[in-house]
DNA sequence: TATTGTTATACTCTATAACTATA
DNA sequence: TATAGTTATAGAGTATAACAATA
């Protein structure tokens, strides 16, 4: 017996789940102020402070001109701070500020506690294998090569 | 060594993977004339012919207001038809045409192209249990409900 | 009273281009 | 000449509400 049709495509499958994890995230962290984008931006500087705006469009997947209203709001909330590049006077150095170290941790544990909850229906040696092959697939699409978070900034165009 | 801090997060794995998937299939269908939506209500058409707009609504995750644009389209460019249903005169009962079945099939192959590639890092036995947990996760998320692609129409009220 | 299809409207998001100051 | 950040604008997409026909 067949099932559904559209769902034996992994990729709809895929999709599929996206807009309810997207859903499911953005209305987990909508209590606390901020979006799923607004959260991988406190992450990454919080990984590594000090970048650029252009270096995290890169992590982030979105256009320069986004982020810099991104960016306004976060700053306006005294969440981040941009200050002066130390090695390029064209760049803004963003800083996580101590509100925002607060804030990041504390939507941390919402969105571990959900993907805990999302993976719940697999043991952990189910869970951690989807994640390896999750991480296998990503990787073989060529997606890593697009995070440049590290300091080399002359990437390739790409886009 | 810590990786990358936001591909920590499966959730964040997931939807940078679906961004990709969404992107390529998009592309991969343009030559075609269709997007993965008009993709989708052909392949469920294919299945299961005569449905409502109504029913499809579901499966495809729009709302039926977009649907009406979306079958105005296929219809005008002679791919699927708006007919009288049997059961129900408020409702259109949808069915493919012979052209829209003939696209259909072209697209399918390129669709399952892309995603033989997209897991053709994987070996056979890898792959297939990625899909299987994929599948899994989806299920206990509870997505599966929402598909009332069959007949029964009075589902409860949701979204 | 509820539902199917339809239409119109407003809102959000995104993509594009252009400008400045630096490199 | 190219790049980081900024701004403005147009387009696509989405959400909401309302309506007519039918259940």
């Amino acid at each position: 017996m067949k099932t559904q049709p559209l769902l034996g495509h992994p990729a709809c499958l895929l999709t599929r789940l996206d807009v309810h994890v997207q859903g499911q995230v953005t209305a987990l962290l909508a209590p606390l102020g901020i979006n799923p984008r607004q959260y991988g931006l406190l992450s990454l500087l919080g990984e590594r402070d000090g970048l650029s705006q252009h270096q995290l469009c890169g992590p982030l997947n979105i256009h320069r001109n986004v982020m810099v209203d991104l960016v306004d709001e976060l700053e306006q909330r005294g969440l981040v701070e941009r200050r002066r590049h130390p090695a390029d006077r064209r760049a803004h150095a963003l800083h996580l500020l101590p509100a925002g170290r607060q804030l990041h941790a504390e939507a941390e544990v919402l969105v571990d506690r959900f993907e805990a909850k999302l993976l719940g229906g697999l043991d952990v040696d189910e869970a951690a294998t989807f994640v390896a092959l999750l991480q296998r697939v990503y990787a073989d699409a060529g997606l890593d090569g697009d995070h440049d978070t590290g300091l080399a900034a002359g990437a390739s165009g790409r886009r």
